[in-house]
DNA sequence: CTGAAAGCGCTAACAC
DNA sequence: GTGTTAGCGCTTTCAG
């Protein structure tokens, strides 16, 4: 019984006008074709009535755009990507495009099956959270001219239009402040994940805590355990094991999140005792107990830069120009978990 | 210096063979229309060399699909709806689906345009929890013989398919396990959304308060405050004016959130004192301290239930099946904010 | 075994 | 002012 949905065609013999004139129409040319007012009118009110709603697929395939932009993250349920990913729709909007988003899990695999998902599909263009392996991917797409922006971290041998923060910067940050806090013994957890962010937070940490002669303390969790029990387990016999560490510093939210739990099962009073700092900002941080002190990320200028270099190649015949590498700073945002005890 | 990506036709004439041909092997219908395997190799290694993809969208032009679904939910950063979104996905996978995920807000001009620019897109399928006033635009897709199935809420004077939970039976329940640990004054904190998910959890309240000849003591929040300072205002008057309440029930996992921070705020020591339980787990509320009691939503049984349904509606020619209604049962998880004091 | 050609729904140059 | 038509890239029937 599916009834076929109407197209052009069928309004304009039902009409008794032209495909042409109901495309124009339609697309609100009717004016500057100098269309009659009252077929304007009749057209405009049979489509209204049948609600009648243009095949897009058609549409680009003709024009060959989609007017729709893939954002690609690791997890959008993630407080940073979800936030980010609400600023980057807004602009969008504005500007007639649509968002998709999606989430690769930092999985090459997974990021492959969505680029090519996506490009298959047509997309106008990219922003993306990449994963460690996908690097040839990415060039390819810019080889086939397809517009890209990568964010959160980058390949350092391939040149591309990048949005990122300071993290060294921001890592020294942070170990500084606790470190000016009075804490002495400070870890890093940190993923195993070898990608640029991830390095330079960890230098962050070492370069701060080398100059002030203090010693550092690494546990990198395998990033495929980071929300399992078996993380949980690995941060749970780090602490254990060094009961001489007077603080933490995590360099993602999830680990934060899996880190306090741990603490929290192992000895709820440490909570309290322990020094804590986390990289990216996320809600729950400001209820727990005790707030949680994070380096919180530029979201607005993020998403703002972002969509900026992409909506400027959008607008571009050929993508000829030179590849912009933009750097953000961090926020420092102090709560009472790295208080001075 | 936009570089033309390769369609059939340049494939064809470069490998001089015709575009059925080059159609056929990249189908993989090369055995069975009996393409000799010197041409089936030529075609693949060539392609494969320039990294070829099919444009989708004249293939989806030409079929009529898109073998796409789209996942519509109210916020796909919330935990509820962001693991059943993995979930779907992976169902979909296996039967060579895509999913697209989406947040309305429960916005309805934002529904409205997502559902618009999706059917109008050509997507396969509808997997929907409605705003409150998008009735009629269900309604409209249904018409068209969309494939559409809503979930966690619907509504009453519209035949759909759908597959919610027991709400009403799932807050009795969770009711009754404040009063059987002694509760006395229990406070219940919703939204003033009017949709069957949230009259029926007022309802399971409001009747086994009743029952047990206690008094209602409702707060309903309006849904566009929920997350801002008006909304934490709110909850604030109402338990500050209210000091005789011994324990809150929230009817969602974002109030609750809200809840938290709002009651650690004003009073630390309420937090292990006032009886709480909440609508829809949350990784939150596993760590928190103390761990929130939650009436959880059996995820896996609800994606598998909606995706059966809506591959069902795929396979046929028409839609002409009976709606399925599908109710499910909620589980409730006690943890340490609703014991017996 | 392979190729020619129609047609999916739409846009837009061109014709009248 | 409005209509005719080519063609976007693909699938698939039918011919040879």
């Amino acid at each position: 019984m599916k009834q076929k949905r109407p197209a052009l065609k069928d309004i304009a013999s039902k009409l008794n006008v032209s495909i042409t004139t109901v495309s124009f129409v339609l697309n609100g040319k009717g004016k500057e074709k100098k269309i009659s007012d009252e077929v304007i009118k009749k057209i405009q009110d049979y489509t209204e009535s049948i609600n009648f709603k243009p095949n897009l697929v058609a549409q680009s395939l003709r024009t060959g755009k989609t007017k729709i932009i893939v954002f690609m993250v690791e997890d959008i349920s993630n407080y940073f990507f979800a936030k980010l990913a609400r600023i980057i729709e807004d602009i969008a909007y504005n500007k007639d495009y649509k968002v998709l988003f999606c989430s690769n899990e930092n999985d090459d695999k997974r990021s492959r099956e969505l680029i090519n998902l996506f490009y298959e599909r047509q997309v106008d263009g990219f922003i993306i959270i990449p994963s460690a392996g996908i690097r040839n991917d990415i060039d390819d797409l810019i080889k086939k001219n397809v517009p890209v922006v990568l964010f959160d971290r980058y390949f350092p041998d391939l040149k591309t239009n990048y949005v990122v923060i300071n993290n060294k910067d921001a890592a020294n940050k942070a170990t500084r402040h606790l470190i000016d806090n009075g804490f002495k013994k400070i870890a890093f957890i940190t993923t195993d994940v070898k990608q640029t962010q991830m390095l330079d937070r960890l230098k962050g940490y070492e370069e701060c805590v080398s100059q002030a002669q203090l010693s550092s303390n690494v546990l990198e969790i395998p990033f495929k355990d980071v929300n399992s029990d078996k993380g949980k387990g690995l941060i749970h016999s780090f602490i254990t094991d060094h009961a001489e560490y007077d603080s933490v510093f995590f360099s993602t939210n999830y680990l934060t999140q899996s880190g306090l739990e741990v603490i929290k099962d192992y000895n709820p009073n440490l909570l309290n005792e322990l020094g804590i700092i986390t990289f990216d900002d996320n809600d729950l941080f400001r209820i727990y107990t005790p707030t949680i002190s994070a380096v919180s990320q530029p979201l607005q200028e993020i998403g703002e830069k972002l969509m900026k270099i992409m909506l400027n190649m959008l607008k571009e015949k050929d993508g000829s120009d030179s590849p912009q590498e933009v750097v953000l700073n961090a926020e420092l945002i102090q709560r009472d978990s790295s208080k001075d005890r």
